[in-house]
DNA sequence: CACCTAAATGTAATCGATTACATATTTCTT
DNA sequence: AAGAAATATGTAATCGATTACATTTAGGTG
């Protein structure tokens, strides 16, 4: 493998130079970065990335720790913020966590020993709650997942916003009497479940709230549930993307329609939404737009330590499709 | 930050026995290494893992380099070879190529540079024809895509068998005047193609095979123009759980049904599936299994370079739901 | 008990870059 | 034109581990 002694001795510099001409930092002459770059690539010469890292203490990779790459909303985010990394040059490294705090810990540690530049991170509820900026020796920008007061870069949905504004449709169609199915232990769960009772009670309507594991098996379980009981409630509502999958799930199995027995919205915009009949209403939210933000607040972050902690919030897209539709008239094909 | 040294200080030993320690292979004495480890714990001692592969010139990572995380198919192997991986105390660095030989190449010398220990791989059609398993400096898996004759490990369906069979099942079904939609620069696309005729000609049968870039915008139109054609075809066939996607959206906006105007059927068991109306006939493939393999060839690769390559291959499940029943009869709730 | 072998441990070289420091060269000031 | 300041380059120390080689210690044998 040729290494940087070659190039120097080709180029007729010394190391120093060759350093200097690839770091793109420190004064060099234009002829000797001319023969330099003559020589790297007359050699192929690629720089050792684990003697850099030794040397200068620091790596051009970023961790990306989520809870499940299998989420959609977590696969686009992911996309997104490989996408930026790559045109950085950036290496990205890839945890899941399952919200697990013991796994969270060893996917923060395993970022620590790689020494990467910073991390991109969707934290458990829990981690949320005693979330230290300095307890790691990189920056950090949260995804998704945030509360007031916490001293870190982060990009997030107004989930309280958005969910006030589903529910709001939802009562403005007739759906009063609505079932709020939330992920207990998500923050976003409860900051949803926030806006829609400011919603409800807006309107002196009673809340129906049933907290479950943000699970799709959990999901379908509770709706099935809450579609036994008589009368029916007018509309089913979802916290999450897995959550609104669930209730789908049972509503089939119930052989139930939407929005004629019962009213369906929920929140993340992924593919099928617009293919089950009629459509399904959603809360999109800009997935790909959050990653790309993130990874630029990392890049911002890393180059400059010191600036203020910066929060991007980001409003959601009311999607109104069939499954929300006034009960008793036909809706659209529902594809918008 | 605490280093070998202040560990063999602490311990009382070498620094060369801690690291015999550490790596576990050469001898140690029973007291020596417990008091090496009592000092790791005390310090809260982890090894540099830039020193550590400067100088053993090898790295506890693996790379993946798949076309699009956000496919479902790579999101669930993904997840499949980071939770071994993890499990492995290993690190996985991802990279997305597009399908883009240019890109692949990039992606490709990224892990060359982070001297990754190997890399799961799923090639474009072009690199796949030229792949040479020497040309790297690591030991490459093949996931998803694979010709004959190659000298690599790889994990993979049988693609032939499965198109042949869903094929056979929709002529069972009534469905002789089928329309295969296929990816006609994918290897997989192909390889299903030439199960889907070898069905056809058992019944001579003759072939409408209509070759796509394999995005759902592209196999939407393609559906489009086949639905105007009069008389319709019986039935859609995808190739791939994008172009079904775009099938199942064409249908919607024409405002046909499944299986009363057309049948369809496709690959990919994803989770929408069996949500949309009546239930999507699919090919399953066993994509988090696929990935756990798929890992674990590149594990025993990496112990034993000289082993004869393996190619795993796969079979898939046919889920028959709704949108394959025979015309005129109506399906069941399409549920299985 | 002397000798040989095997096991355990230590010393120091090494991996390939970055960078502090020293030195040489050029340019600018007065 | 002399000296100061700025620019360009080189030499060698350094990052923190692994590992080749040397050395010591322990164990077994005739």
């Amino acid at each position: 493998m040729v290494n940087i002694k070659d190039v120097a001795k080709q180029a007729g510099v010394s190391v120093a130079t060759v350093s200097r001409v690839l770091g793109g930092v420190t004064p060099v002459s234009e002829p000797a970065r001319l023969k330099v770059l003559e020589a790297v690539q007359a050699l192929g010469y690629r720089p050792d990335l684990a003697a850099r890292r030794l040397r200068s203490r620091r790596s051009n990779a970023i961790g990306l720790v989520v809870s499940d790459i299998r989420n959609p909303f977590f696969t686009e985010v992911s996309r997104a913020v490989e996408d930026v990394a790559f045109s950085h040059q950036l290496s990205v490294i890839l945890c899941n966590t399952d919200e697990d705090p013991e796994r969270e810990a060893s996917c923060l540690n395993l970022m620590r020993d790689e020494q990467v530049s910073g991390v991109i991170l969707t934290p458990s509820q829990r981690l949320l709650g005693q979330f230290r900026p300095g307890d790691y020796g990189f920056p950090v920008v949260l995804v998704d997942r945030y509360e007031r007061g916490i001293e870190a870069d982060a990009v997030l949905l107004d989930n309280f916003d958005a969910a006030q504004r589903l529910t709001e449709h939802l009562i403005s169609q007739g759906h009063r009497d609505q079932v709020f199915l939330y992920g207990a232990d998500s923050t976003t769960g409860r900051q949803r479940l926030e806006g829609h009772r400011a919603a409800m009670a807006a309107h002196q309507l009673s809340v129906r709230a049933t907290g479950i594991k943000p699970r799709v098996e959990q999901a379908r379980e509770a709706s099935l549930a809450a579609l036994r009981r008589s009368p029916l409630p007018q509309a089913l509502v979802a916290s999450s993307g897995l959550v609104l999958l669930g209730i789908v799930e049972a509503l089939r199995e119930s052989g139930l329609t939407m929005p004629g027995d019962v009213a369906v919205a929920g929140f993340d915009n992924m593919p099928w939404t617009r293919l089950v009949e009629p459509g399904l209403t959603v809360i999109a939210q800009p997935t790909y737009e959050m990653g790309r933000e993130a990874i630029q607040l990392l890049l911002q972050r890393i180059n400059d330590p010191d600036k203020a902690v910066r929060q991007l919030v980001l409003r959601g897209e009311l999607l109104e499709r069939g499954s929300s539709a006034a009960s008793g008239r036909t809706p659209g094909h529902g594809m918008p």
